[in-house]
DNA sequence: ACCTTTATATAGAACGGTCATTATATTTAT
DNA sequence: ATAAATATAATGACCGTTCTATATAAAGGT
């Protein structure tokens, strides 16, 4: 991978999710990455190729940061540590919310139906990912909507208040 | 009020849910709702106010539904007709997940604070109204949680698997 | 009833700006 | 010398906003 391309990549996905797909020109992200339009167009086929390829980054790091959360469980249950990295996840963060609902909504499936596609896949992905650390198909759902919850609410409180809930409901909803 | 800015109100709060706020033009405004664009600078002094008073008139609907949903709770508990209510909400619209949100994405601070602002008060709004029904501030930012996961995850999943992971996580964490 | 006023809605063009994308030509590295 | 990156400008489309000029319709006074 090229370094410029990485580059572009990098500040892509930050401009995008501070303030909107839409929002953000591609002039705006060439001169955050210091890279010439023209190489941004060598890289990559048009903006909503270079929005697709950032979302696909996006979700190889959000998934292998749970993965790693999940590895040293200490004595915690699975669900809690997985609630503990995903409080982690946002912390690391603006918090702007769920990058990947946010394309979705900014892209109508009239729009681009495969910016929609692939977001709707990501989040069954997510569900599926629960699955196999042996939640059933409901309690997937279930840690789903509370972390969607969490990411959600974190962009109006403190993420310590949100933490203190997600925490709370996790404890009660999930004891081995 | 006028007919014509009801009409506008109406089909801009349409167009701006189901396709973004960036995403739709003023010309699609008025040729939907069938008026002619002088007709809008009329009545609002420019596309940011028009966005501000769609939330408006949104934010009145939904707290007069959540609000009439608990006159009569029958025989459940409070909160899970305030669920319950939720959910015929998000049924009523299409499944963009929450305009209010989507709009303090879209319009970083910088770009609008007024907007932002406003959600932000917004979602406090939410959280006072429950703790006006009796539930602490702990109690109200956990159920405010569980709606924003529920609005978030319906983008994805359909209403019903949501709504049963959303009652079952209630009546679990709020008996009374 | 008739005229006048006032307010509101209309169509359409124009403005200056930005957008994504493409073309051209030059420079920089390996 | 081959490939990658650069700077710059052009394209055509669309954006929010404003201007102009016309049409409609209700209101009030005589």
């Amino acid at each position: 991978m090229s370094k410029k391309k990485e580059d572009l990549l990098e500040h892509a996905e930050d401009l995008f999710y501070k303030h909107g797909f839409h929002s953000v020109g591609l002039k705006r992200v060439v001169k955050e990455a210091n890279v010439a339009l023209m190489t941004l167009y060598n890289h990559f086929d048009s903006k909503e190729d270079l929005i697709l390829e950032v979302l696909k980054r996006r979700e190889k790091k959000y998934f292998s940061y749970l993965e790693s959360s999940v590895i040293k469980p200490k004595n915690n249950s699975i669900a809690l540590s997985l609630a503990e990295a995903n409080i982690r996840w946002i912390r690391l963060h603006e918090t702007n919310g769920c990058m990947f609902l946010r394309a979705k909504e900014e892209f109508s499936s009239d729009s681009n139906q495969e910016i929609v596609r692939y977001v709707n896949e990501h989040k069954k992905s997510l569900i599926r990912f629960f699955e196999k650390l042996n939640f059933d198909h409901c309690e997937s759902t279930r840690l789903a909507l509370l972390f969607e919850g969490a990411t959600a609410l974190s962009e109006i409180l403190n993420v310590d208040d949100v933490a203190r809930e997600l925490i709370h409901s996790i404890e009660h909803l999930f004891e081995k």
